[in-house]
DNA sequence: ACACTATTGCAAATCGTTTGCAATAAACCA
DNA sequence: TGGTTTATTGCAAACGATTTGCAATAGTGT
């Protein structure tokens, strides 16, 4: 049976917790991991019908809970109008990593710049002793045209 | 009449688009201007009602698009789990506001950072450069513990 | 193969938000 | 000031995204 990284990974997991490796979850997580973009429940859906025609919904919710649940996946808004929560497959190697949205395509672009670490190191420092609080994460999203829309622009 | 400046603001952008000044906009507005927090409408309509117990949900909601609409508040998202909208009244004169989100109590803190503004500059050219998109906006959220959640763990 | 029970599909419920419509009331004018 | 116009309201129903109860199904350890 080939696995993907992912897949492995939540089976090993699973296992430990008296859960079960089904078809679904396999599915829902190779089509998770090989989405280099952030994909909603729905879109989700749609890419697995394709496989199994006859899987549900509420699997699919059920499935992301799940992984959000234990870690594997994060979720995100990165329009604030916009009510579908997207899904975010975590890298544990990985740095952090930022966001930047189309607001006029909705594609998402991910990037890591040194300097955001750096800033967020000060910022981190100097917010949480002026307000005395302790910052654990950040998230910065940029927004803006990417380069398709800006182009036909 | 007292008009908080919000609320006057707003009457004139009203009134140069034909639309009228209701009992139920002014209440809303004002409600809006004094909290310094990010009400979500159903706890902006659960405050309107102890002034105006007849008004209803959906005038809040549409109120609250109107000023979207024109730039007067803008949504925010600070927990990508959380359904709700929050709302934030935009200050004309205020630089970049950005936040931090107690992932414990939900309170959130604005702080104001111009080395994001900064960095933002440095970004902007660069991520654009190297992505060939047009970067127009960045919002920040920092996330942990609030200073009271903090003391108390 | 069997038993145990986690997981599924399905349908209905829930939540936040939006919408159609008839009644109300701001704004403008005689 | 009273009358006319029409933007705005309250209400109820619709909506889209997500969750839930339940009986049927199917992994897993034996
Ligand atoms: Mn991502
Ligand atoms: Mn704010
Ligand atoms: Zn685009
Ligand atoms: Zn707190």
């Amino acid at each position: 049976m080939i696995q993907t990284p992912l897949a492995a990974q939540v089976t090993q997991t699973l296992r430990a917790q008296g859960g079960r490796m089904t078809a679904q979850r396999r599915l829902i997580l190779d089509l998770l991991q090989e989405s280099d973009s952030h994909p909603t429940a729905e879109e989700l859906y749609a890419l697995a019908r394709q496989s199994d025609p006859s899987l549900n919904l509420s699997t699919v919710y059920r499935t992301l809970n799940w992984l959000e649940e234990r870690g594997f996946v994060s979720p995100r808004r990165f329009d604030d109008n916009h009510a579908h929560k997207h899904f975010d497959p975590v890298q544990p190697d990985a740095g952090h990593v930022h966001h930047f949205h189309c607001r006029n395509c909705d594609r998402v672009i991910e990037f890591s710049a040194p300097q955001v670490e750096q800033l967020l190191g000060q910022i981190r420092g100097e917010i949480a002793r002026q307000h005395g609080l302790r910052v654990d994460d950040a998230a910065l999203v940029l927004s803006g045209l990417c380069m398709d829309c800006a182009a036909s622009a």
